[in-house]
DNA sequence: GTGATATGCAGGTATATACACGCATTATGG
DNA sequence: CCATAATGCGTGTATATACCTGCATATCAC
């Protein structure tokens, strides 16, 4: 008797959760990802792509790429650094710290809602597992 | 006192168990996603690509580009349905049963494997959990 | 039967993601 | 100092994913 793919059924909930906290922060403009991007800057700025791509567990390249969206929605801004010239030191825009300050309730609204749907029961075995895997 | 993210935290953790899944696979070139759209049309053939697009939970768009890289490898075939003209009839090729039969070992070890790493405990949330979400 | 509606698909567009390669800049060893 | 190594980025390439639009084919209502 075979089990399911544990990997396959993950990639199936993400995408579902993903949906749900994408379409709390859609009226701002933004998807979960970006919104969890503008966070980490925010906490960290200013920051260069490797470390963000560190901070984020995410390839250096898929950050740059992402932070590109951020900076054609005028989110975020890049420039080069003063002492190394090589990295990259990505702020917040104007702009970005208002939207920001926007999504971090519509953001808590839905973590409290997810909570609630889930009950604490699973949060806890949610939390456990996240960091297990 | 603010947890982090559930969502965020959740998609980091399956792209690290993808990348599991991703790494034992890899000998055979295809990756965790393909093998189970390729074992869903196992399951199906020969499966439309709406039906698949159900059964994967997939929106139908993305299982049709994602059946294209399968036919580009000629893992799979798509042709005309004979009573309904618009159905694409998705079944695998001769190279793409031979393929899955080596790939179900490697992901049943894959899959014993992250079972023995989480544990009992914590295989049974996440079945609890993936159901739930 | 024919016009309206529903269904199935392909393609455009866009984001998220990874890996490999190459370029520029910084750091290091001698 | 200078050659070499290390570091930081950008880009090419590729997959996975979603939404929307348009087209072809079926179905249905009358």
């Amino acid at each position: 008797m075979e089990k399911p793919c544990y990997c396959t059924q993950l990639r199936q909930a993400t995408r579902r959760l993903s949906a749900v906290y994408d379409d709390a922060l859609a009226p701002l403009g933004i998807n979960v990802a970006q919104y969890a991007l503008l966070r980490r800057i925010h906490r960290n700025e200013p920051v260069s792509l490797t470390r963000l791509g560190s901070l984020c567990d995410l390839d250096r390249s898929t950050v740059g790429r992402n932070v590109r969206v951020l900076e054609r929605m005028e989110l975020a801004t890049s420039t080069r650094g003063s002492e190394d010239q090589r990295e990259a030191m990505i702020k917040l825009s104007e702009r970005g710290r208002d939207l920001l300050q926007l999504a971090v309730p519509m953001w808590e609204a839905t973590q409290t809602a997810v909570a609630a749907r889930l009950g604490p029961q699973r949060v806890e075995a949610l939390e456990d597992l996240i960091a297990a895997i």
